[in-house]
DNA sequence: CGTGCATTTGATTCGTGTCAATGCCCGTGG
DNA sequence: CCACGGGCATTGACACGAATCAAATGCACG
């Protein structure tokens, strides 16, 4: 419980020093806890944001419908994340989201991040850059789609979660849970489901990684980090010092 | 000059109600106004991020360096555009950034940002919100590249640039002039510039858009539009009014 | 301990990449 | 003002990665 707690603020700890003012209004980030199921829908696309959501525990994901109903996966989210900050500056969700497993979150009125800005600009900077993280890793995932083949967006993705996962403190060098289908970790990438499943064998073949059912295991980090050219130095990079002088 | 000046403040208009403090301070964005030839770079990845840039006039784009030196565009900056407000949260530049026309920009230190944090919650949530849109600009392309194949991504391509151009005021409809060539296009869409120039040539014939070396026009909005599954809904999404009660 | 969904495997097709050559526009310098 | 040159755009031929269709296998969950 103190571990996934900690999970958040670890999480904008490092982007910014607190001090108890500061650390008092980040409780209210998550005080009201919620035990939520797998398959929860958080928001759908279209309605008001009214809410966002700190995840204390498990995974969820963020999709928009296409026509025929199925669903694009288009952002995943892991314990310590802030979820909707993106949508939430805006009058209506531009995604829906929903939990890949059971979990804990602490929903967050809209409001409250107003107060958040007029009280705490250290805090609101704090959430900004977490936000600004959240693009960068976006970005590097575009980057990821736009210039790699099959076997480098499965590695770059490998890593992505790796690190995501590392970072708050997560055991993963004897591999992690993975509770997404192959289905949707294709539709992440940009490839088939199929095509997916054999590119990951190979890749396994390669003694790059080794994948069960529900896990995933990085083997050979080196030639993963340079096969989908991934160096992890945004993951660590802090808030700039030039923002810090409060 | 004026209405280039009001690029800015009306992209951010959009997003929040200002009152004579805040416009005070959003001046200062836009003090030190500085010509800039085609080509000049404005950052470098790696280097500490001190600078924020209003760009004025003038069109510029960010990338990175692949090892064999050629650079992977990432994003694309029209007038009214504020440069570098996600790189300037981390203590590193995380792209490099390059004017692709003569241009006018108005350099800003990140120690100011800090300021107006402080200073103006509004002002402060006004960035954040057109932070939060541009990372939606680019969740948007990153499903474009996941889900569509090149005659969409160029038709999707073609409606981002039409409205965000249309949404500082610039007339489009008789085509708006597009300074990048088609290789930095296909980079952003994730095809080769062959593929990209042959499709658009399909799409000219099956007389959805009309192009010029340097000018693109959009001749059918409806057909363009469900070929991309499009909808410009979310360009015109105000700022959530949870966070306007200042 | 089945039953349904997730994964794997095989065969084939199609979109797109690559290589190479040509053509065209535009800025440059004479 | 015109001729030249070099990048940019176009076109063709071919190869290959990845999508699709279809069927079989294997887990996990009730």
């Amino acid at each position: 419980m103190d571990h996934y707690k900690s999970c958040v603020t670890q999480n904008l700890s490092h982007h910014i020093d607190l001090n108890d003012e500061d650390v008092r209004l980040l409780a209210e980030l998550e005080e009201d806890p919620t035990n939520v199921k797998k398959h929860t829908e958080l928001w759908e696309t279209g309605r008001a944001a009214e809410k966002l959501y700190t995840l204390r525990s498990g995974w969820a994901f963020a999709f928009r419908r296409n026509e025929d109903g199925s669903r694009q996966v288009m952002d995943i989210y892991v314990p310590g994340d802030v979820l909707g900050i993106r949508d939430v500056t805006f009058e209506h969700h531009y995604t829906s989201a929903c939990m890949l497993t059971d979990g804990i979150i602490c929903p967050f009125p809209t409001e409250r991040l107003h107060y958040i800005f007029g009280r705490s600009p250290k805090l609101a900077m704090g959430l900004h850059a977490a936000a600004a993280r959240q693009q960068m890793i976006i970005m590097d995932r575009l980057v990821n789609v736009l210039s790699h083949d099959a076997k480098a967006r499965i590695a770059h993705f490998t890593l992505e979660i790796y690190y995501r996962l590392k970072r708050i403190g997560a055991d993963v060098e004897n591999g992690y849970g993975l509770p997404i289908t192959q289905k949707q970790i294709s539709m992440l990438l940009g490839i088939s489901e199929v095509h997916l499943s054999r590119t990951m064998s190979e890749l396994e073949e390669m003694g790059l990684l080794r994948k069960t059912r529900k896990k995933l295991q990085v083997l050979d980090i080196d030639r993963l980090s340079e096969l989908a050219r991934f160096t992890p130095d945004r993951f660590n990079d802090e808030l700039n010092p030039l923002l810090q002088t409060w």
